[in-house]
DNA sequence: TTATAAACCGAACGTTCGTTCTTTTTTTGG
DNA sequence: CCAAAAAAAGAACGAACGTTCGGTTTATAA
């Protein structure tokens, strides 16, 4: 690997950090330049645009997510086993230092402004619930949920509580919004669940 | 009402239009005067910072809400039939042209960085999430839930159902992400309620 | 080793931001 | 009606933003 592809990985990684702590509007070239010890024209130079930086550190960050998430399951894992191996990785997936999961945080920011990051965004939702989706199909095939289950609803009621346990965690009000999505979770498998 | 306290009106109502649209942190001083056809410093004098704007804005916010949401429900009812309409008024409260709503918007944008206005967004939340616990409360007094249904489990699920039509409404995967709102609600009453 | 290209820096640009003045206009109360 | 007070405007500020450019250092490949 050049030396430009290896400072530009740190460079993403930072920015991932960063982005992960402010949202990814807030993530600055200086400021970022500075995190990483670099000035602010040499480190523009690696992608010439900040809308380009910005579209780089979401992919690393769905790359992180793949790694994290998806590819850290089991092997030969399927249905309801592979759906709790998933949750529990999504729920740790995110940087330390982040209040709020990156994907959650900027397609709410930039819900409102159309664009490549926008478009960005939601291919990388749409894939990760289209994901799921499937999975889901699986245990239905598998007989591990009524026939009648919607992955559609299904996938949309388990998103929400994953959004929900994001939206609380820094609320005085909730001591465990972790625990509360565990239940959430758990009433989504009771109810379609085919055994009890 | 005096001159001052009629343009603030108006300044706040414009205010809170825009920050539907695009945030709360993107409601900048000098566009806000545009589109009330002041100068910034006009309008900067009614508030003297930034800040001041932006809490005041979501004060506004939260009185509309209130008026919205919570005294348009008919009187006299109560449980689970306060909560029906309540949810119906909370998923149609905000502006036509916003596409999430205001203190969802706010809550992730301001959940990294401490101050008055977290503080603000925060007391908001919890206020409302404690009011649909109390009228989940009653609906339990009142024999139209299991006895032990969890307050705060309930309206925690109800809470994750509103983020998750928010968050899916921009997205082309989802067709209509309300249907799916109301169906996760059935789905709460149907498991905690007592009769079938 | 050396020529070439890539990587990086420093300074500056035009804008926009929030904020602070001073001055002018408008509203208000006696 | 008229003086005092409130409201609004205008110009300017320092800072931060993304971006550009010219020059310097560093890595790369022959």
């Amino acid at each position: 690997m050049g030396k430009g592809k290896q400072t530009k990985q740190q460079i993403l990684a930072k920015g991932l950090e960063l982005a992960s702590e402010t949202g990814l509007n807030d993530l600055t070239i200086g400021v970022l330049a500075t995190a990483t010890g670099m000035s602010k024209s040499g480190l523009f130079g690696h992608f010439n645009s900040k809308e380009t930086l910005q579209l780089e550190v979401l992919e690393y960050a769905a790359e992180r997510f793949r790694e994290h998430v998806v590819l850290a399951c089991d092997k030969d894992i399927r249905g309801i086993t592979k759906l709790n191996q998933l949750t529990q990785n999504w729920l740790n997936w995110y940087q330390p230092d982040a209040v709020t999961c990156i994907f959650m945080n900027a397609s709410i920011e930039f819900d409102d402004q159309p664009g490549a990051i926008r478009d960005h965004i939601e291919s990388t939702l749409t894939n990760w619930l289209s994901y799921l989706q499937h999975i889901v199909s699986q245990a239905i095939t598998d007989g591990e949920l009524k026939p009648d289950t919607s992955p559609k609803q299904f996938v949309f009621e388990l998103y929400s509580l994953y959004l929900g346990s994001q939206s609380l965690r820094w609320l005085s009000l909730e001591d465990d919004s972790r625990s509360r999505f565990k239940s959430g979770f758990n009433s989504l498998l009771a109810k379609y669940g085919v055994s009890n």
